[in-house]
DNA sequence: GTCTATACACGGATAGAC
DNA sequence: GTCTATCCGTGTATAGAC
């Protein structure tokens, strides 16, 4: 039933029984991790469709095909399953947000930035709309993500982007603006698929197609703050 | 207790009475039309702090310092005072689109047009958040709104951009891909404010910083689409 | 047109058997 | 660890007095 991570189970026993009994400590462990992992994604696709107060404690459950009791069991409350599928999605944020680092020159930088946030967008959309969805109805649930994770980040971005304004590689943008611009881009293809769809004639989900207007975006971006490589003559 | 449109009474009595009575008719159309006024304006609020399910009929009433049967007695169901939230909202962001029309200058047109959409982030955020909530959660509630009068603009919009750069004022760019990058730019100012305001230290609210933050925008979709005026030299 | 009181369903959370 | 049954608050919507 559960389609998650393979069992790594036959580990060596940690308790020694007189028993062959499997490694219970282990074996319990696993059941908690992979039951959290499963309804994780159950409440992360829920929470996407219907917000966090649309969502119910018994859809979950019926999505995880699990009764709801279960739910309980594992996380103590709702918004303690919300802030879980927050804080992971954060975490897949970050790993994109790292393909910004590692290189000096902007056109690379800043590209591959577009690329890795136009993926995202493609592989977990249901999350970018949780994600979304809190920020619209204020954030309270992730201040704290945003003030100690996601500000400071942020922060250095604008001291690069500044520095490559200062020696000419980039025209003369906001840095923030830049960002927002990036940002607001690359997740309206996950948080606005309804109106895309919906304007756009059925298509724009096809492999193809998502990866034409990934290049499409990643040069309206670059034309944007008029990047140029550091070795490129002015 | 109600803040809107002044009252237009004494418009002469249409129901001759012996009393010197105000018209009837026209002084319970009035009611009905104020209060509907008033109701809507609270309701976009609650609508845009806790989407459609998180809102409830009672915080709406609060809001509006009324009694919970009474915005039962205006709009019969709370579907139908969404729907009527959204319609409006419509109107507001057509009026902003006609902004697009009447120049065949690219610079002055998108220029234009993403100050328009700028300023009603500005002057309706609540409304940018309900009219994102509902495409978020895969507006099923306006996929009318979108097939019959989105699509049709957007289409002739599209139309006009190809034309621009066939004419060679535009770079070859994807138009579809340009107007939601405009879309989505302009509406993060509204919809993701709590978010601006967590990363920007608390500013990003003032009108004058706003207005920089609008021309920087401008400049950055005028730079992305490569428009040049039809007048401009090579 | 406005209000109080209420019907009735659903939601989150818990108890306690297995 | 899993399940059924249930408590209790809240939500939409309505009845009916004023």
């Amino acid at each position: 039933m559960r389609d998650d991570k393979p069992v790594e189970e036959a580990a060596g026993s940690e308790t020694p029984h007189d028993e062959a009994s499997p490694p219970l400590r282990r074996r319990k462990a696993h059941i908690r991790e992979s039951a959290e992992a499963h309804l994780l994604a159950c409440a992360e696709a829920v929470f996407a469709e219907r917000g966090f107060e649309g969502a119910s404690t018994a859809m979950i459950a019926e999505r995880a095909g699990v009764p709801k009791a279960n739910v309980h069991y594992y996380f103590p409350t709702k918004l303690a399953l919300y802030r879980r599928v927050l804080e992971d999605l954060f975490e897949d944020w970050h790993r994109a947000a790292n393909t910004f680092e590692g290189t000096d020159d902007p056109v690379a930088a800043i590209g591959g930035y577009v690329r890795a946030k136009m993926e995202l967008s493609r592989r977990r959309p249901l999350g970018s709309k949780v994600w979304a969805n809190e920020i619209i109805h204020g954030a309270e649930h992730m201040a704290d993500i945003l003030e100690q994770r996601v500000k400071p980040w942020l922060d250095t971005r604008v001291t690069v982007i500044d520095d490559w304004i200062a020696r000419g590689l980039l025209a003369d943008v906001d840095a923030k603006a830049l960002m927002y611009m990036i940002w607001a881009t690359t997740q309206h293809y996950a948080d606005f698929d309804a109106q895309i769809r919906a304007l756009g004639g059925k298509r724009a989900l096809s492999q193809k197609a998502f990866e034409a207007t990934t290049d499409e975006v990643v040069q309206l971006v670059i034309r944007a703050c008029g990047a140029r490589s550091p070795d490129e003559d002015r």
